[in-house]
Formats: C-alpha cells, sequence, structure tokens
DNA sequence: GATATATCCTGTAGGC
DNA sequence: TGCCTACAGGATATAT
C-alpha cells in the first residue's frame, strides 16, 4: 500500500530510464487502468506512441510523466500514474513475459540504455494511469519533485503539496488544521490539506507526536501542530531512507525487490502488543472502511470535542 | 460549504 | 478440504 516513500523510491527509479525516452508503442491489456484517463485504450496507445518523456515527477502519491511537446519550451501535457493500493511500475528487458496483474506495457527507447518496457501491474485495479493536460501552479513553484517546471497535471492540481516539497507551507498547514473541525486522523489523510500521508504514516506520526487520532484538528495547540508536522516528516524521510514499507508484499520499487520498514512500526498493525513507549497494549478503533491504531495511555482522549 | 460515508477491486486470513 | 466472510485501503462520487 504505498504512501509517499514507496511512491517516490518509484519516481527515483524511473526517472533515469525515462528521462530522455522515446514511446515506440503501448499495450493496454486491461481499460480498467485507464479510469482516470479521458478516452479508451487505443486512444491512449495512439496518443502516447511516438512521444519523448522528459523525466518522472511526483506530488504526494500522485507520479507523472511531462511528454515533450514540440511546438512550446515546456511540456504541456503529462502521463499521470497513481498505484492505488496495490500499483507497480516495473523496469523489464523488452520483451520480457507478461507480469501477474499486468495492466499496461510502454514499450521505450532511452538514447543511453536502449530498449526497456515499463510494466504497469496492479492487482486491486484501483491504480490508474492517463494522459492529462498540464496546468501552471498557483504559486509558480515547481509542481512537484523531480522536475523544475511550475506545472502540474490538471487532476492533481487539488492535491497539496506534501511536507517533503521545499515549496510547502507550513503556515498554511497550520492555518488549514485551524479551520478544520474534523479529528485530525481524517485531516492527516486529506489530501488536498497535505499529501503523501497514508493509513500507516498518519498512524505512525500520531503515535510519535502523542496525539490521540480523535482529537478535533482545529482545538490541536500551536506547539502540538508544529510537533505533529515534525513527526509527519520523521516519519516519512525514515521511510523513505528506508526504502518503502512493504509488510504485505504488495509493494516492490521499479526492479522488483520489496522494501522493508515493517519492523520499523510503532503502531500500525501493532494491536494488543505492547507499546514501544509505555508497555502499555496498542488498541484498534475503526472508522469507515479504515483503522486506527494507537495507544490510549501515551495518546489520550481529547478533553474537549467539537 | 463542510463533513461523512459508500464504492471501486482482489487476494489473503481466519472461522467453521 | 473447502466454503464463507472480513479485511486491507486511495481517491472520489454521493449523501448528509
Amino acid at each position: 500500500m504505498p504512501e509517499l516513500p514507496e511512491v517516490e523510491v518509484v519516481r527515483a527509479g524511473l526517472a533515469p530510464a525515462l528521462a530522455g525516452a522515446t514511446v515506440l508503442g503501448v499495450s493496454v491489456l486491461d481499460e480498467r487502468a485507464l479510469t482516470r484517463h479521458t478516452g479508451d485504450g487505443a486512444h491512449f496507445e495512439a496518443a502516447l506512441t511516438g512521444r519523448r518523456i522528459t523525466g518522472a515527477a511526483r506530488r504526494g502519491k500522485f507520479l507523472w510523466f511531462p511528454l515533450e511537446d514540440p511546438a512550446e519550451d515546456a511540456p504541456t501535457e503529462a502521463i499521470v500514474a497513481h498505484l492505488g493500493m496495490s500499483g507497480q511500475i516495473l523496469l523489464r528487458a523488452p520483451g520480457a513475459a507478461p507480469e501477474r496483474h499486468e495492466r499496461v506495457r510502454l514499450d521505450i527507447q532511452h538514447p543511453d540504455h536502449g530498449e526497456l518496457s515499463v510494466v504497469f501491474a496492479d492487482q486491486r485495479t484501483f491504480g490508474s494511469l492517463a494522459l492529462d493536460p498540464l496546468v501552471p501552479t498557483p504559486d509558480a513553484e515547481p509542481g512537484g519533485i523531480g522536475t523544475t517546471d511550475a506545472a502540474v497535471p490538471a487532476q492533481v492540481s487539488h492535491i497539496a503539496r506534501d511536507p517533503l516539497d521545499p515549496a510547502f507551507s507550513d503556515a498554511g498547514f497550520r492555518a488549514a488544521l485551524a479551520r478544520k473541525d474534523s479529528a485530525i486522523k481524517r485531516v492527516l489523510l486529506d489530501q488536498t490539506v497535505v499529501s503523501g500521508v497514508g493509513n500507516i504514516y498518519a498512524d505512525e506520526a500520531l503515535w510519535a507526536a502523542r496525539i490521540h487520532p480523535e482529537t478535533t484538528a482545529r482545538l490541536l495547540p500551536t506547539r502540538a501542530v508544529n510537533r505533529l508536522l515534525a513527526e509527519v516528516r520523521r516519519v516519512l524521510e525514515k521511510a523513505l531512507a528506508e526504502g518503502g514499507t512493504s509488510f504485505d508484499a504488495q509493494y516492490v520499487n521499479v526492479n522488483g525487490q520489496a522494501g522493508y520498514f515493517a519492523h520499523s512500526l510503532n503502531a500500525y498493525g501493532r494491536t494488543g502488543q505492547p507499546c514501544p513507549r509505555c508497555g502499555r497494549p496498542i488498541v484498534r478503533t475503526s472508522f469507515t472502511n479504515r483503522s486506527s491504531h494507537f495507544c490510549p495511555h501515551c495518546q489520550r482522549v481529547p478533553r474537549h470535542r467539537g
């Protein structure tokens, strides 16, 4: 279940292979992988074939690969990719046997690396690819990590910057929380407030910051918000350094090698096990179709609600 | 307008 | 052994 660190590992792995590569051909095996694309598989194939990719960029959990536009100085379109729950983008030798759950394959030609196959595989089909126009960023800063262009795909424009983005605004984050009447856990998962954080790292950051997941966001003191933001960054950076989490083997990086961060988790998935800080058991609660893991001793139920 | 829930999907784990 | 159910959850459409 890729979150920011896992997606960044994929981006960094793809960038050298994609930058400067030309799309020789596209095979759409399952059109469910194109739910974000306006058009069918044949359109996707025709629109990409012959195009030159300039690089690999990321904001939050969204990836995009800008496409050179011969008529313009900067790219005006990009291939947008989201891995969803179980998506993978794998680099393979040309003609390699189909991957399990393979949905789309791009055959590319790179000036230095020769021919490669870029395989999009996705078990649970929550992920998708699309061709999307690029739109300018409101703050004129680069659209995300891995690009210097002040542009993002249209369908990514509503997604907030992630906490590892140099253009992320801490003050904007504090202001957004001050307006939110929802539980802080929900707000952390709201990609329009802060991107890149999923259920795992939300639980981990809240545990580290000693904040109860049901605390109303706007009631958090500034000091707690700053502590939380620092812990979000620390958790994401640590996971990034370790290559991403992969305790359910769904996530693999571009070479098919699993990341490994599960042993470092303090709260997520540790229901009933001792809190690493105080030794009392970690508790699991459900909200909608999700679950939260926290220590009821270290992360006290907020005194004030609503 | 803000917030909460339902939905898409498939493989795995656990109960019986 | 095998059937059944619960569960995992990102983004978004729909509902409150």
